[in-house]
DNA sequence: CGACAAAGTGAACATTATGTTCTAAAGTGA
DNA sequence: TCACTTTAGAACATAATGTTCACTTTGTCG
């Protein structure tokens, strides 16, 4: 299933460095970390990490790979299984918010005030990428010409996001089924509009 | 009206030190620029940049208060003069819309891939505040159990500033008053649903 | 006007991080 | 086992940061 890297220590190093950078973003956000710490807390050398990342952005993207590649998983699943074309949306968004709530850790280092803003960043671009397949499987062929498909996606998205961020906060006193719940509530009337 | 500063000489440091930044914002992006670049286009002594400002950011922040001064302005009197309860938000947004669309070219400097993450977080933040105050006012004192209000609010301002970076970004043939609409028809469903 | 306080200059400096390069040593797959 | 790849670790060149200081210029206010 796993793609042959066929050298294990590439693995271990890479598996290192990402399970540093993991534990460095929960301690102090990702833009205070520096790529010497990263060596050090994954005792690796510092020639070592360059060979394999450009810089420690690199190693972030790569991580968040992973967790976009499990995303995009899911819901592809969902579009298989799920049958009701107003239930697709609640299959995606179901999961992202388990997903939040699995790594709420990582997720509440990252919302801190300045630190952490390209995570954000990347976060945000995942959630819209994930939006625009469900909307414009949802949407259909007909575009609109009142409300063009790709607003709406980033409309969604962008709430998605911040609702996202607020709950990882642990600001809202809601189960992942809650929140999603309130999520679908709020974004459906939005998909609506667009395919009216 | 305007506070007193007393000595035109910070005034103009100032105002050329933001100039300077704002232009090279355009150019390259806000996280690619160095202290260095910016005292050499502001033609301003090392010392003194520091003097005023504790690093790039702060000098960023420190413009970027300006506008929320003016969208609060803006806001307060559209709060005064317009009478309908759900023409409220529209007076703040069309105001939003209409300052993105005079800053194009520093928008679109700033939604570029990489650079600009901490200036969109800034960006974002400024517009939760200002939808607050407009969703908190609309739904009045009765809190509604099932839809928080503040998770309404980040849900409507990240949808805001989804549609707002689609829109700085030339990728949606329309007019200030037509996203405008646009924003308007798919947040206010979200807003009623919190007020129900 | 003119004195004086406030602001700006520019260079030097300590510090910190970055990314590259090289050689010896160790691990891996066939 | 052996050829090949990866890693360690240190040394380096470069670049940016933020501070300090002695000195000059500039506004403000009496």
């Amino acid at each position: 299933m796993a793609v042959r890297k066929s050298d294990r220590r590439v693995q271990r190093t890479q598996e290192l460095l990402r399970a540093a950078l993991l534990s460095l973003i929960e301690q102090k956000g990702f833009e205070a970390i520096s790529v010497q710490n990263i060596i050090d807390r994954a005792n690796v050398g510092r020639a070592t990490f360059y060979a394999h990342f450009d810089n420690k952005e690199d190693l972030l993207v790569s991580g968040l790979d992973g967790l976009r590649a499990a995303l995009k998983d899911h819901q592809r699943q969902a579009h298989l299984h799920r049958g009701g074309s107003d239930e697709r949306l609640l299959a995606f968004s179901h999961e992202m918010f388990a997903h939040i709530a699995e790594y709420r850790d990582v997720f509440r280092a990252m919302v801190g005030k300045r630190s952490g803003a390209l995570i954000q960043q990347l976060l945000h671009k995942i959630m819209v990428d994930l939006v625009r397949d469900d909307v414009k499987a949802m949407v259909g062929q007909r575009e609109n010409k009142s409300a063009p498909s790709e607003a709406v996606v980033q409309f969604v998205a962008g709430g998605l996001f911040g609702l996202s961020m607020l709950w990882a906060e642990g600001k809202l006193r809601m189960s992942a089924e809650e929140v999603n719940a309130l999520f679908r509530r709020l974004a459906m009337p939005a998909v609506t509009a667009a395919a009216r």
